[in-house]
DNA sequence: AATGAATGAGACTTCATTCAT
DNA sequence: CATGAATGAAGTCTCATTCAT
């Protein structure tokens, strides 16, 4: 029945959603599954029913940060636009995102992965990390830059500068749209003359 | 002599090195006192006398990193040189620091601050971090940057580039100097004419 | 069923009758949790989901010996009895408990507190002896003593000489009861008249 | 040299002296060897230059303690007194050792002695004690009590509720000295008619 | 006599995980 | 699906004690 795959979704969406908050507010040696139970309203014992240890946790949290910015993302692009103004959209939906409402699950990607951990574990990580990546090499791509310049290095650049926001936004100072468009302008200037 | 003195220092020095070496690889809490002592070849319990905490350590720690790449930058300013080749000595200084011999060191500054600790840790290391975010904000005032150019973000910017290339810095590209100088210079064309 | 429930509580029961005999016979400090773990047949991290900690355990534990004491006490009583018949009856009721079957437990009425620890600990247990030291109170009270008597002294008096009774007891004297009217008997004969 | 002598008495009594202060409110096992220590000024290992072990210092303060009390007790009894007045004078001097100026010494004699320790360290121990209990037999031998009185008993009722101020006294009601003749003549009406 | 450094045993506690019910 | 109870390994930290200097 569709009302059983729902309420089973339902379950599984509590716990991964309380998971996000516990994972970003307090990383992921830190985080309990008490602490996630405590927030499901669940015992620790009984998330073991929908998945198969922490680290499995970790990996499906992960995913729904990631799908989440990306319709973060995706929604914000006008897909007519021109290249630039693309740009500004997804740098705008991913801090908007990122700072904003889904702060939470936003951490995440940012976060560095559990470190000393299983091997499948990081390529798992890596490989949900790379589809968020991918959405903005798209745009880069189509950008009118000069010959000279290193589309790669251009991209990194414009990642870290986007991900540092995370260390130093405050909400009391300019939003996360603003910030985006300051942050792109800085770039932008490389455009052929 | 001299050497009496460095011997003395080099038993807290020993477990400073063997703190930032397991607290770079595994983070603050992946790592076990147990780790430390065993790559210091002392007990774990031996540790205790020096420090009187896994936090104390770790703020040591920290406060050698900092001390190190402050170091690191400091070195590599030639101090008669004109502001943009200051700026890009430094950001080599960096690079050099973080990707190259100090990389044990550097990964803890980039890192997230251990989460969930007490505040009174917090402060110290967000202080720590300061010292070394402040070498940068000299640089900068000096720049002769477009009037419409917000410094604070110009700032941020860069130091978010810089940063970032601890997630995706591999051995065999391109030199820390060399990546250094095509950050820089990705923000560079925004000086006035 | 009764059983069951009986069942249900035993594994609590078990743990609290295990960190009595311990903590009568070493003392508060002495007693390791390891201690009170192998008595009950589970291990040390077990008790931990009883129980929040070490004192938190303590606590339960100084409530199962007052009450037991003031049951046995008030056992003891005859409710019709004249107020010296009813002193006599509940310090026989109080040592027998004491020096008898309850040794384990009435050992940490008289116990000094567990010291140099939080003063909610502190707290609760002084209001737990209290409660005992409460049935006492009562009795006094309707006492026929001299006006020129003072209760609270008097009181005070009885009660150091029955505690000071663990200290000398020995099994192989006199029985708890005889010792119990020998004491009040002391007291006795300032009645008027 | 005497000076010699006195001062290695010295360092010796400081420790002593401190060790009092830390048993006394904390017990035996909550008082740390770096606790003394620090009080005396020294570092924890030099403590084991003057005493073998913890056991052993806790030996010699409670020596130190007994030794106080009982001079407390000497000094308040006026040789030519008659018994009653002895006894007084006694429990008034006991009381004020231990309720007042030797507080912090006295608290070891009521103390509990460490538990769970090696049998010849609380041999001593009640060796020590019976030198302060024999005061009190030799004193309330020469009491002109009535025949039927038991002696032993008596003893032991004005011991406990003497020891037994400990747990109730407090600095703001009666002074230590009405406390004794208080509790004595709760017992005294004993005597021959 | 004292210090600085270390030892080693053991303390309390936490936590991912399991499993019978 | 969930619970209650337990496990067992590991973690941080403490402390009496030792010993070369």
């Amino acid at each position: 029945m569709t009302t059983r795959r729902a309420e089973a979704n339902n379950r599984l969406d509590t716990i991964i959603d309380a998971g996000a908050r516990c994972f970003a507010k307090a990383g992921y040696d830190a985080t309990t599954m008490r602490d996630i139970a405590a927030l499901t309203g669940i015992l620790p014992g009984s998330i073991y029913y929908h998945f198969k240890s922490k680290e499995d946790l970790f990996v499906a949290v992960h995913d729904a940060a990631i799908e989440r910015i990306c319709r973060g993302v995706t929604r914000a692009i006008k897909p007519g636009a021109e290249p630039w103004a693309r740009l500004e959209q997804a740098a705008s939906g991913y801090l908007d995102s990122m700072l904003g409402n889904d702060a939470m699950y936003a951490a995440l990607i940012v976060m560095e992965f559990p470190r000393r951990r299983s091997q499948p574990l990081r390529s798992k990580l890596i490989a949900q990390r790379d589809r968020f990546e991918r959405l903005f090499v798209d745009i880069i791509e189509d950008l009118p830059l000069k010959e000279t310049v290193d589309r790669r290095y251009w991209r990194l650049a414009l990642m870290g500068m986007l991900a540092w926001t995370h260390v130093w936004y405050r909400s009391n100072g300019d939003s996360p749209k603003v910030i985006a468009q300051k942050l792109v302008e800085l770039l932008r200037d490389q455009t052929g003359a």
